[in-house]
DNA sequence: ATATTGTGTGTAACCGGTTACACATTTTAA
DNA sequence: TTAAAATGTGTAACCGGTTACACACAATAT
């Protein structure tokens, strides 16, 4: 494996040339640098990233932080990211933290120590100043952290409006809101973006907290379908969630759409794949996962970002959890 | 941060001894040893794995090769990899290779590049000698490469003869084969599992190619099943693609299993999402990732290994989608 | 008593890049 | 015409580790 000295060598010029030329810094002449294309040619050389990162202190690895790679929202994520960094000459780390702070801090002490170029944090267990502390590139993906932090979310409250309107126009008179974890930002904001809808309807509504969880939400479903008398309508706010519901509701026995109807949010492929179909609040998870990458490696490489903080629209997929016809 | 350098000079040894004392190589006195340590701890030292990996030529990334992240028996197979790697002090690096050789060795070459510790890959786009020839620490999951190659994989033909023997005495009598994609050596493995299974015996059978994506299964189940008549059973190389299929059935009117049984393999936990939850040959998936996380640091780190191709078995789990009583 | 082996430590080169600084030459400005 | 700025290039130190080699001394073998 040649390397920069072997390169200067043949080339008849010295290192700091090789080096202006191969990253495009100070001057060099045509002429300089056509000598030095040539025997970068001849000689195969391929310069080598661990050295480069010893004086840069900076490598092409991006972490993407995420709770969990099982969560079939992350897997499409982590897909975008990967995509993109790829294309910028970027690779991709995956890191679960499984919501756990020690497992973030580890991460993230760990993979700054290897220099990592920055991160995608899809977590937050950490209180934000630990995060505005760090001194690495940042961005939040789906998940607020400071507003310091530059952030790409989907429109959460609009997308439980919209859901919440859908359901309601339907004919649903008594709906049950799966809620998330509380504290966690897009749980709570749906929440709101639902609170909202129902202000002043006539619906009877119930709030129930359960975690994106499939089996966990299930058993929570069949739990309140069996409790609460006369529900018609779930709004589950992760499609996890509200696949739990429909599974609960089959097992029981309960038709839907006729006798309950279930909208979801997130939009992930899971949805489709379901009988019947999940009526959904789709998110654009890819633009999300994209958006997020290039705001990060505009950011790595000192280019001026116009927004620190995007939503991207949300879009209502209409399925079969739904009722095609207003009763 | 603190250096080696400033270490030693804390310490009052030299550079070399501290080098050695942390890679617990060559021979230090018990006092030196002391003398480190406490420098160590009072400068807060963290040895730098980039500077360390410029002469050892080794980090410690392990690179995880996946067709396709967003196929939901890769998230789980990554989460165990990450697991493992993680207990041991590896970070893990994804690369979706979208089945395409050139991303393979792009990925391949670049990683190489970056001293990545060695590889877990689970396609094989490439011929077996380019993976021979490249001379980092592999194992290849769930897909054979060459015997040279270590390779954890399930027992897919126990696994075919399994699954189609149970669909036989659930009473099918007129089987699909939705096989994967010709020339993959568990989809081949698991065809040939089903040819034994029902070699002789009293059924009609059909072979159908069908690629691992849950929309194109969708579609060419339904093709058959308006095609083909009194299809009583399908047996899906992928649950993904089963799947596929159950979706097919309901849409056709078909009900599951009273008219037609389905049997997926793989186990992923989309198969317990489905209502009905899907009969299937699961894979102990999470132990695949694992063991094979295992053996590769045990190449890594040069650690002897007993066995080079490991079979996981299988097990059958009943769930809905095939009869509980038999006819 | 002497040769051999084992233990313990330090110096300095090396891995393969980047870059501060010095210096030379050319171009532009005053 | 001369000072200042722009252009072009090379030397050598530096990033922070590892390790070959030399050397000193103690323990053991002959």
């Amino acid at each position: 494996m040649a390397n920069i000295r072997d390169v200067a060598k043949e080339a008849g010029v010295s290192v700091a040339s090789v080096s202006r030329y191969l990253n495009s810094k100070g001057y060099i002449s045509e002429d300089t640098k056509l000598k030095i294309k040539r025997a970068i040619e001849k000689l195969e050389y391929i310069p080598n990233q661990i050295a480069r990162s010893l004086t840069t202190k900076q490598t092409n690895f991006i972490g993407l932080i995420v709770p969990d790679i099982t969560n079939p929202f992350f897997p499409e994520l982590a897909r975008a990211v990967e995509d993109i960094a790829l294309s910028y000459g970027y690779t991709v780390v995956l890191c679960n933290s499984d919501e756990k702070s020690e497992k973030e801090i580890h991460y993230i002490d760990t993979l700054k120590q290897k220099y990592v170029a920055g991160f995608i944090v899809t977590t937050n267990q950490l209180r934000a100043s630990h995060y505005e502390d760090l001194k690495v590139p940042l961005v939040a993906l789906d998940r607020m952290i400071h507003e310091s932090i530059p952030t790409i979310s989907s429109n959460n409250v609009e997308g439980a409006l919209m859901g919440t309107n859908y359901l309601l126009e339907k004919g649903c008179q008594n709906i049950v809101f799966m809620r998330g974890p509380k504290g966690l930002g897009p749980a709570d904001d749906r929440l709101t973006g639902f609170l909202q809808a129902v202000e002043g309807k006539e619906v009877q509504t119930h709030i129930i907290e359960s975690p994106f969880h499939f089996g966990e939400s299930e058993k929570i479903a069949r739990q309140f379908l069996t409790d609460i008398k006369g529900v018609d309508g779930i709004f589950a706010s992760t499609d996890v969630s509200a696949a739990g519901a429909l599974k609960a509701a089959h097992s029981l026995g309960i038709s839907v759409p006729n006798e309950l109807q279930i909208m979801g949010f997130d939009g992930i492929s899971l949805g489709g794949m379901l009988t019947p179909g999940l009526t959904t609040i789709a998110q654009d998870i890819y633009k999300m996962g994209a958006l997020a990458t290039r705001i990060l490696i505009k950011i790595i490489e000192e280019i001026e970002i116009d927004e620190r903080v995007i939503q991207v629209p949300v879009e209502l997929v209409e399925r079969g959890t739904t009722r095609s016809e207003q009763r």
